[in-house]
RNA sequence: GGCUAGGUGGCAGAGUGGUCAUGCAGCGGCCUGCAAAGCCGUCUACGCCGGUUCGAUUCCGACCCUAGCCUCCA
């Protein structure tokens, strides 16, 4: 049985699908204005993990994930680029998916863009000011009455009155309830707009959600996640327009990866300590090396960015390819106490750090197995670790390619301000060497091991190892090479 | 101020009322011409103070500390 933290009673629940055999998930996308960075990687792989794992479970899902195109920052933006806000929107959106990809991060079988859903959100609002959940201010806004929805608060196990005695925000005097939130604004002078019953204006960023949700999953659904930023009011805001409008329960299980730390700090634009994928990815060995360090601490908690975690999470992943060199391909066994394991760590809330360790010790039975002679049985182990890594969406790689991949040398990148915190790598000594040249010189490094003329065939070793090439000789003579 | 998560060995990071996380780094050994990789062993961790218990890192209470949310944010 799949158990999963619920954000709603702050417990692990069972996964029981309303369609049985079958789930329905939303999860909350991207504000395209900027390059994806860490912190939305982060959101993206962990439901990435998800999606894999429930389908290799053998449910049906349904992945909705949405894109928000209009929003204050984005028409700022804009403005500031002097670009056309559907230009600005493409170009982000191609970005991000670019992105997506390098990662294997999988396209969700639906991808909403809120300027395609203006219908159905003029239709909800509309059906909240019926209810009675929503009134037109004096500036012509449409609000939502948040005192009015019983339920308000509990996703984020707030109080109305102590949201009230914390508000940091001069209240617009247009509100009734300085919580009540905006479903549609008013179009001022350059910015898009869309006709609506209360004229020319734009939809609030939560009631885009739950518009594209409830019309692409229904009013009542699975799963629905985000990042923890999104908990309220962004999430609490969502249910509360959901269950007004149309009297459902709209989501049963809702799920928020932690944050992306650096120095202690949420990563966030406004301490300019965030790192985009494109200035991050460079600096990695390969893209799955990000994804072993996201699935290395579990998603509900913070992790915190630094270069050095990176080289671990280079190093275990690397070590995990070691055991899956030189094996035969066999066929995977169909049940082991291995993948027993993984999967209880995997129901258990997504437990991936436990679930690699499994992983690694599939790699360290595999090597074990191979010291002492018994390849069939390191080629099964291996089969077994390829199989089970790959539901986490890693080993994209064959095992010999990932050797020939050198970490690369990049220049630091800074943030305005900040200290360089540790990008920067040396570059080895020497001139790269290509591959046919390292080959040249092992082959002359064998002539002179097999002459015993072993300060040659050290000399040789050492120079190899001064350009990044590292070698290891094999039992039987044979010589095989990694790029460090 | 209100609310919510945390504080685990040199580092990262799971987990549990009473033999094992796991990886990285270190140390010793095996293997190797020497290495590398690998294997074996080792390094005896659970913020602080009480309480419950035969026994607590794990349960309860207080305290200290950290982060997050209460404003846009994955």
């Amino acid at each position: 049985m799949i158990r999963i933290h619920n954000s709603l009673s702050g417990a692990k629940e069972p996964l029981q699908p309303i369609t049985p055999g079958e789930l329905r998930m939303y999860v909350c996308g991207l504000t395209v204005y900027d390059y994806v960075h860490i912190g939305h990687a982060r959101m993206l792989l962990v439901f990435d993990t998800v999606t894999r794992y429930l389908r290799h479970r053998g449910l049906r899902l349904t992945y909705v994930r949405n894109i928000t195109d209009i929003d204050d920052k984005i028409i700022r933006r804009a403005a500031e680029n002097g670009e056309p806000i559907g230009a600005l929107t493409q170009r982000f959106i191609d970005a991000m998916n670019e992105d997506c990809e390098r990662l294997g991060i999988a396209r969700p079988d639906h991808e909403p863009r809120a300027t395609e859903y203006l219908p159905q959100i003029i239709d909800m609002v509309s059906r909240l000011l019926e209810r009675g959940y929503a009134y037109v201010a004096a500036n012509g806004d449409v609000l939502y009455a948040v005192a009015r929805f019983a339920g308000y608060g509990r996703l984020s196990g707030k109080r109305l009155a102590d949201l009230r005695a914390g508000a940091r925000v001069e209240v617009e005097e247009s509100k009734r309830d300085p919580l009540d939130f905006v479903l549609w604004k008013q179009a001022k002078p350059g910015e898009p707009s869309w006709e609506s019953p209360w004229g020319r204006g734009r939809p609030g960023w939560h009631i885009e959600c739950s518009a594209m949700a409830t019309t692409l999953l229904g009013t009542h659904f699975d799963l629905h996640g985000g990042g923890l930023d999104l908990k309220f009011p962004h999430h609490e805001n969502e249910i509360a327009q959901s269950c007004a409008a149309t009297g459902d329960r709209f989501v049963n299980l809702w799920m928020h990866n932690g944050f992306v730390n650096v120095d202690e700090e949420k990563m966030s634009k406004s301490l300019g300590n965030f790192f985009t994928l494109r200035e991050v990815l460079p600096t990695l060995r390969h893209p799955e090396v990000l994804r072993y360090f996201m699935l290395a601490s579990h998603y509900r908690g913070p992790i915190n960015y630094a270069p050095a975690q990176l080289e671990q999470a280079d190093a275990a992943l690397g070590r995990l390819y070691t055991a899956l060199r030189d094996l035969p391909p066999v066929a995977v066994a169909a049940a082991s106490p291995h993948r027993e394991r993984f999967l209880a760590s995997m129901d258990d809330d997504f437990n991936t750090p436990e679930a690699l360790a499994v992983l690694q010790t599939l790699a360290r039975e595999a090597n074990s197995a191979r010291d002492s002679g018994d390849q069939r049985r390191a080629a099964e182990l291996a089969a077994e670790l390829t199989s089970l890594g790959q539901v986490l969406g890693l080993f994209t790689l064959a095992p010999g390619e990932w050797f020939r991949l050198a970490k690369p040398v990049v220049p630091a990148f800074l943030p305005e301000g900040r200290e360089d915190p540790g990008h920067r790598q040396a570059a080895p000594p020497g001139d790269p060497i290509g591959d046919a040249e390292v080959e040249a010189r092992i082959a002359a490094r064998a002539a002179a091991r097999s002459a015993r003329n072993w300060a040659e065939s050290d000399r040789i070793r050492d120079e190899l190892a001064a350009a990044g090439i590292l070698l290891e000789d094999k039992p039987g003579g044979e010589t095989r090479w990694r790029r460090a």
